[in-house]
DNA sequence: AATGAATGAGTGTTCATTCAT
DNA sequence: TATGAATGAACACTCATTCAT
């Protein structure tokens, strides 16, 4: 059976479609009951496959609970990116974006349990918003708006400290409105003077695309 | 029967002794093997006491393992605190508390375990931690050292990214020797120019206490 | 101290409000959440003694368990003793306490956690119970109302099947109305005629007095 | 693959052989420490499956308890069945019916067990005996021997009063003997005088088929 | 007699994972 | 590759009872 290179067999459509089914009521039941308390068959049963069958893309729970939370992660990333282009100041970009992580985590209720693991959300977080978070440091810094020697440890100290401050939020530890200064202290991270942060971080701020 | 006020029964004299034994206990068992997969019992049996006891004194597992995340915390500020009154300048204080506690983390191999609940350990920080840090970090503002507005905030946040570069290191994601830039990162978050905070970063540090 | 024969020193009274205080106290707890989901602590606590304190009164908790059935049993049998004597026809008193049981036990809504260990709580009523029922079968008997030659066999099986009928009322599996055809089969079982047997059924019943 | 209709897969036999052993082995492990004391590791162990697959095939304990008084109840119910026939009498099938079960429950020391949950055991014998008991009392209702309305009603009255016959005897409190006048007493319920139902009680019996 | 802290036996149940079909 | 029945390890927690005080 001859195959156009690149072509996609009936066999492969149905594979795509069921890892992404799992993935979809991965986080479904993961954001409804919280990590632990969600059981692999009950993602099994509303992806619509047999119980068995996620462990032909997921070697355990665990890993699929990561690959939601990166979709969570790579969703949001797209949903920042979508508007990113319209700033003119570079310094702009990656404080919106972390505004923003902040605000969905703090807002929408379906992070409320995947904070928890805040192990594995930042972890995700890490590694999907990294490429775009970086970048954008690294523009700052080469606009001379930012000075951070290291770009990849400020961005994991960051996610580490957005989702303390998220989950404190989740737990009325912290009143949402504190999320300017949240900003303002994550910008003191990457070496932006104290005044110039609350600058940027009270500039108006665009709505995301509705998901 | 009189007795002195504030005189100590045996009978509380034994209670305060299990309750210390058995979060000697949690810490040694819970270091060695991580927190989920240490069991009640042989914490209990660790400090000598029948399993259901544990339960006269917290109320579950997670309690148990809270406290005793509050106490490694309060060991380490302990002495900490004992060679902090040694410094001149103000904004040195925190800037040695923070890189103490990120260097036990990433050193003593009792820590490796514990930061995997990243959650409870960096809430035991806060909570623990947190007088000590929050009066350097006020003092420090008052010096005119720091600028920062909210000092109970910028804690929370330096918490979660404490943890979250400890877990870096203990994981081999990032070499030990980046926990200067991380000061100076954390630094920034309390509103220290760049320059500054290597200055502080670099300087030398006296060693704590042996425990 | 000398003490009048039949007084009743102070110690003595403590202990019979102790012992009447933890049957009141167990039969509040085992009504409300069952016997089972009763605990002896809860009970001690409501009774306002030493948890260890029950045991100096009660051997086990069964033993509790089934003093506090007992007691059940002894205040119904006094409320309906108290009414019992208005009757002319010695076939009608029988008649008249099983129906009053099966009323109270289908009634009452603290019945409905006791019935479900109908063993001992067909044992409190048989015991407790039977010196009435026994008699006055016997008496019917003797007016040559009732046949049936060993009265306490009668009792024991009327008792099973008093608290079968009442479980089932209060399970919903069978209505409460067939509260006269109930009495009318038990009365069967000590030998009165059908036709009878519904007429003293029918015939009006006062009511209990107050509790 | 074709399968005939009807036809049973490997697999289906396999299941239907699993539940069988279950229930057998709860039987025997109930029947033999009683049905608290037998753990379901036993029986699982008994009947050479997982512990986790009791649980594929029965929701809890107390529902394979109730299997397993119902298997029991089923087996007496065809053993009686098996020589019901041959009587002339209507009469006498339920009489004979009930006087072999309190027969088999006081002579059979696996039901000494069992009797201790009596709710349950009555339970099961009202479900899986009721079809044939109610049968025979409606049958000899309409022969004009019995006279009772509600049939259902009798038997759920008869069947506690069995099992509490069975308990007293299994408990010493009652003589063996007496089970002739227990059945002429559950007679009466259904409207048998007292005469005749000593002479249907007294009639020789046949034996039941071995098991 | 009263107390209440200590005890420790005791187990049903869950569910991630495997594997025969 | 899909299935779903089978697996079995794994354990926190309860609470009736005891006993030193």
């Amino acid at each position: 059976m001859s195959m156009a290179a690149g072509a996609e067999s009936r066999s492969d459509r149905r594979k795509r479609r069921n890892r992404q089914a799992l993935i979809e009521a991965g986080y479904h039941v993961m954001a409804e009951k919280g990590i632990d308390a969600a059981t692999m068959s009950e993602i099994a049963e509303r992806a619509d496959v047999g119980a068995g069958t996620v462990y032909n893309y997921f070697a355990s729970k665990e890993e699929l609970a990561t690959r939601v939370m990166e979709q969570v992660m790579d969703r949001l990333a797209q949903r920042i990116e979508a508007v990113t282009d319209t700033f003119e100041d570079p310094a702009q970009v990656y404080a919106f974006g972390i505004r923003n992580v902040m605000k969905a985590a703090t807002t929408d209720h379906r992070w409320r349990w995947l904070l928890r693991r805040s192990e594995v959300i930042a972890g995700a977080m890490y590694r999907i918003m990294g490429p775009y978070a970086i970048r954008d440091i690294r523009n700052a810094v080469a606009a001379g708006r930012y000075r951070v020697e290291d770009a990849e440890l400020a961005w994991r100290q960051a996610t580490h400290a957005i989702v303390g401050f998220s989950l404190a939020v989740c737990d009325g530890k912290l009143p949402a409105e504190k999320i300017d200064e949240a900003v303002v202290n994550l910008l003191g991270m990457v070496g932006v003077p104290r005044d110039e942060a609350w600058e940027i971080a009270r500039r108006p701020c665009p709505d995301l695309p509705r998901e």
